[in-house]
DNA sequence: GGGCTGACTGACG
DNA sequence: ACGTCAGCCAGCC
């Protein structure tokens, strides 16, 4: 489905843009602001679909899942995520984003 | 149109 | 707190 001329993958991609340095959104965050309370799967499909040229523009590791926790989990491609978001000053509690200092509605410190 | 997939989530045990 | 299970969704056969 479309609006505006545009997949729901591209609008993923430009809302996730728009996510400032040191800041994180959920899966879930992302579908909901795109209008699909439960698309938080397709987001993640979307990110998935990210090809190295657009990885370059998009800052895909700033979307984490539900609780702060990173998804991908230990493969290269999660501590490559952990370790962008550390140089961002982004704090992990427990291997987890401190969403209460980096997540929606709430400014960092 | 029908079925499968996956960087998700919330509910259970 | 952790592993499983079952919905949910867009895109691609």
């Amino acid at each position: 489905m479309s609006r505006g001329g545009e997949t729901f993958f591209e609008r993923v991609y430009l809302l996730v843009r728009q996510v400032p340095r040191g800041r994180v959104v959920t899966y879930g965050q992302v579908a909901r602001l795109l209008g699909l309370d439960r698309g938080a799967r397709a987001v993640g499909w979307a990110l998935r679909a990210l090809d190295a040229e657009q990885a370059h523009r998009v800052p895909w590791h700033r979307v984490v899942g539900h609780g702060g926790r990173v998804s991908l989990g230990t493969s290269p491609a999660g501590l490559e995520q952990r370790r962008r978001l550390r140089r961002e000053g982004v704090r992990f509690l427990d291997g987890r984003v401190d969403l209460a200092r980096h997540g929606l509605r709430r400014a960092a410190r």
